[in-house]
DNA sequence: TTTTAACACGAAAACGTTTTCGTGATATAT
DNA sequence: ATATATCACGAAAACGTTTTCGTGTTAAAA
């Protein structure tokens, strides 16, 4: 079990100094052609690599980008991440991931441990509870540090910071203007609680939707489900409220869910009670994932484009950490990704 | 922009060296209380964190675990993150992943650019083209080099390091004699290309439950999957190919397919042919994903347990790391997790 | 022959820690 | 008063690099 192999032994070996070692390899003027083949020759045959340990002290920075997020069990947050990792990769970086599990203090926590020099920047979206607690010290705390965040997805408008987001207001519109459009004249909305940002943008793009066509917005058509229910396990309770919205508004004819999973509960629901889908309830989810695609009838959804949004963030991050240091001009960006709406079986 | 606050920082502005404040920090008996408690009152204030990186320098020792897949979006593999995450978050580590998007390549630079210092140990599960070309260079290059690999799911029985693997054989046997118990007399197979040891496994497995049962295994009901249909791009082969199964075949009742995808494909076309399921045909799949619970009718699949796997792994490779170093005993395990039949909808 | 220039290399500092060892000052024991 | 022990702290090395600067040797120019 040989340990790696470092300038300091070459060195010895080759009875020559450190700083020679190090510029025959880095193939500097200063060294005869002579002893940088020695060199070069010898580092090859020991596969000599140099420490990144090493490099990252002595350079301050470590070219690996640290990524935040509430879940990667999640459909849209692996593909971000695919996509971090593209372009992070592509220029040389590496990606180190914590988990907050919608918690607050495990986001804190995770931030800090990454934050003391194991890594360049920030790419996160924040967790259920940081948005409920409204508690952003620790994004504040890590920037003023020189320590730049990108955001994504779940943002918050308070902080200074690029961030990547989706259109959820008009992607939300869209859709209901698309149900609108195919003859629905009674729509219901499946939604989050209003902190979460994502889902208080999709149902204002709901009701908007609806105003545009001079159609009366009503509460009892606005199922907002609490967050303890999104889990695989409360699905029971989940289908339950969504059957008790049909049943006491029996004229429902279209649905708009704010994800995947709660498109797919009503679309279990319907077929329960009866309904066909599309002909009697036309339904449209947000998040185009594997339900989507793979449900029967598969389902109609808006895209989000989670892959292309991870990019945009990577791109954004290492932008700013390779900027020349600049003229001191903070001036952040929000990049808005537009959705697509992907038609499937669901509607007509 | 204040830079984070060192240790020659501290001991500059107090007046002391960079030793008594290091020591004051960590509680030294060296250090008079007075001076203790000036310096963590400072450093409290400034928030000093020790730099992550000139420990690990130090230390020779990182803290932080890399990990190597062939694929993020794949509910399978994201779970052993989580898995993974979990217990190295609770034992003081921090995760990197590498992608290898399922190409040789890939996975030997990732691994090269993690092993330079950057990590202390590896879980991974190696890549489809890795599988078919047989070259494991890149592992035992690593390992020699006094860093641990653990592998997981798809492991190469040659390669000396600790494993975590699922009971694909006996899983996929349990499998298919519950398809024989639920009296299926013709069990179609829908599997990979041999190379993929996984795909093999649970191929044998169904071999062995048919010759158990004295049934005697045919060809023509073993439909192995080229690789290139796998993605999402092309569900529209692999339905063709499940369909010509079907179609060759009228008197399948049973399938057994070694994954999600494979199974609902299946459930697909049989639906498209005119067949009820579980009453004409029963199908069970491999991999407990999302798409198995919200599928219509919802999947009996065999559960790999996969966040268990991740945690398992996880706690192997750490126990190696922080073994004291040992007897030099070279003695690995393989934990085999066992599977769990969860029936559902499509069987009996 | 002397001065200068080019060449080839080494010493040392720096990145931010921790830790070993040494040392001056004070307090205690003889 | 002297020897010794304790205390409180600092210097320096080490982890593995890169880079600046200095320097001795040789070759070219005066």
């Amino acid at each position: 079990m040989k340990r790696k192999i470092t300038l300091k032994q070459i060195a010895k070996e080759l009875d020559v100094s450190i700083s020679t070692v190090s510029k025959a390899l880095r193939n500097s003027v200063e060294i005869s052609e002579d002893t940088k083949q020695k060199v070069q020759a010898f580092a090859k045959l020991y596969n000599y690599r140099p420490n990144n340990i090493a490099l990252s002290l002595k350079n301050r920075k470590t070219n690996t980008i640290g990524i935040i997020i509430p879940e990667i069990v999640h459909h849209f947050f692996s593909k971000v991440i695919r996509g971090v990792e593209l372009v992070a990769n592509k220029r040389g970086y590496n990606v180190i991931i914590g988990l907050s599990n919608e918690s607050f203090s495990k986001e804190v926590i995770n931030m800090e441990m990454l934050a003391n020099g194991s890594i360049d920047g920030f790419i996160l979206s924040i967790s259920k509870e940081t948005q409920q607690m409204q508690d952003y010290h620790h994004f504040n705390e890590t920037m003023s540090q020189g320590m730049p965040i990108v955001m994504f997805d779940r943002v918050v408008s308070d902080i200074k910071c690029d961030k990547v987001i989706v259109d959820d207001f008009n992607g939300a519109k869209k859709a209901v203007e698309k149900l609108i459009q195919n003859n629905c004249k009674s729509i219901a909305l499946i939604t989050t609680k209003d902190y979460v940002s994502v889902g208080k943008l999709r149902t204002q793009g709901y009701i908007e939707a609806l105003e545009d066509h001079k159609i009366m917005p009503q509460s009892s058509l606005m199922l907002k489900i609490d967050d303890q229910l999104d889990s695989e396990e409360h699905l029971d309770a989940l289908e339950a409220e969504i059957e008790q919205l049909f049943k006491s508004n029996k004229e429902i004819d279209g649905v708009f869910a704010v994800n995947e999973l709660y498109a797919l509960s009503a679309m279990k629901v319907a077929r329960k009670l009866g309904l066909d889908i599309p002909n009697d309830v036309q339904v449209i989810g947000f998040t185009d994932g594997v339900l989507s695609k793979h449900a029967t009838p598969s389902l109609t959804t808006v895209s989000q484009h989670a892959q292309h949004m991870g990019e945009r963030a990577a791109d954004l991050l290492i932008d700013k950490l390779e900027r020349e240091y600049d003229v001191e001009e903070e001036e952040f960006q929000t990049v808005i990704i537009a959705t697509d709406l992907v038609e499937r079986e669901s509607t007509n």
